[in-house]
DNA sequence: AGTTCATCGACAGGAAAACGACAGCTCGCG
DNA sequence: CGCGAGCTGTCGTTTTCCTGTCGATGAACT
């Protein structure tokens, strides 16, 4: 039915017995612009799919009573071909899901981190929106990110990331030329109960930046000023940071958090 | 997408009293770029070969009530000529379906990789689609596999792959540059329900790389690295993890998974 | 100047991948 | 019908390198 790249807006259904779990994904997902209804029980997920009809479905396996699994064999029986992404126990039954994902359905592991989630929700649902061979890829200025290769490049450059810069960098390119708080990008980019209260965000940042704006002593603060809005200010400083490779693209705001954008202003 | 020269979708009939397997198929199949339609049982089939008019058939013949056999009769009787391609129990009527495949038509045991069941999908498709059958070669840098002849070599040298291997390294290829999760590479290649988790697919990999990057010392962790991206930094420094045969062409990308592609600057 | 916030080098624990070695199987050949 | 070769997959070890913590240095704001 409704496809991604459709007008519409893409009909999500969350299955997990845990509330705050369900309701982290959907409240995620309608700030996307989706439409979202939660389930906590495998038969509370059928009668919900059998009404609202989603595009995809984000099920967790583990489910008292009617448990991941029947509720799949019934959603099929019933002719539906709605995608599904899995959500499975870290050591639980991660076999038993390797062979479903071979329709076009995906799973992830818990505890997952919202952005991944959402990425292969994003992909999944591309590639169920026929042809699927639009390739999904983020730029801003001279940098691009394939979501596919995951090839990230800054101009010609290729770049090489590790998982969690490759992360944090989508997150930020996504949202661009947005300002994203540390406290966001945490909650996006790593696990949900993530204790680790550090700077850990900044040191991706930092590595991130010594990659991408190829810049060494780089350190060039710049994009600074005070409150979020960021406006336009900041500069001043002589030197945008231009490392080697074109101006720097990823700036502080100081008190606020960094953002991913052509320098402006 | 890959080419078989039609310019429409291909349209498949996948006959199987089993929904889960017709679904399976069928899915695969959409993403491909396919139009599919299921049928589960003799009768359903022909009433959806009537309207439907496939391209090509895969049908089960151990259906309940009216049987593969008899609904291939009554296909030709009515004249049509699609190819078809049989799936057949492991030790099942397999010589009698040998009989069948005249035509054109192919089979396969249950259970059956999806890949391999692709490729006799696309394999047939070629053939019947007139006398000018193209052959279909895939290739990557200096990387090419002959699907009909099975050749494959790397540069000059001919590569003597294992049935595992084949097919790993086609799957590979035909979504170069795409990024491959072993999970996925594990339900394109391996039969469906194949429970073991293991380290199955990375040995292959590695036995794979020896082969056609001709490394002897191989561990030449180049291209490796970390995410998506690999590349570029690695050159400099000598070795492109060129054995004896040019750069590394299979990719580890670290967290996610593999990859062929060149290195590509 | 003092204080707060950010950057980044260095290090250690640990997760993921590579791979050698071995055993069960299948299949072809004698 | 039995033997042997090659293919596969499991185990366990080794290697690689990703990640987060600490702490010192440096900027920016008040």
């Amino acid at each position: 039915m409704q496809h991604y790249g459709h007008v519409e807006k893409v009909r999500l259904l969350v299955v997990d017995d845990d509330p705050p779990i369900a309701d982290l994904v959907a409240t995620v997902a309608r700030y996307e612009g989706w439409e979202a209804v939660t389930a906590n029980s495998g038969e509370e997920a059928l009668r919900r799919a059998a009404e609202f009809h989603p595009d995809i479905v984000v099920l967790d396996l583990m489910l008292p009573g009617l448990d991941g699994f029947a509720v799949l064999d019934r959603l099929r029986l019933s002719g539906t071909m709605v995608p599904v992404v899995f959500l499975t126990a870290r050591d639980g039954v991660a076999d038993r899901v390797a062979g479903l994902t071979r329709g076009g359905d995906d799973y992830l592991v818990k505890p997952f981190a919202v952005e991944e989630l959402m990425a292969r929700l994003r992909t999944v649902l591309r590639r169920s929106a026929g042809p699927a061979f639009q390739r999904s890829v983020l730029a801003v200025a001279d940098l691009t990110m394939d979501e596919d290769t995951r090839e990230v490049r800054r101009g010609e450059r290729l770049l090489t990331l590790t998982p969690t810069e490759y992360e944090v960098l989508r997150y930020l390119m996504r949202k661009s030329p947005t300002v994203l708080t540390k406290a966001q990008i945490l909650d996006h980019v790593w696990e949900y109960g993530f204790g680790g209260r550090s700077n850990v965000v900044e040191l991706v940042i930092s590595r991130l930046r010594r990659k991408l704006d190829g810049d060494g002593d780089g350190t060039d603060r710049n994009g600074t000023d005070g409150n979020g809005t960021d406006g336009s200010g900041t500069d001043g400083s002589g030197g945008d940071g231009a490392g080697r490779d074109g101006p720097q693209l990823i700036h502080t705001v100081r008190g606020v958090g960094y953002v991913v954008r052509q320098v402006a202003g």
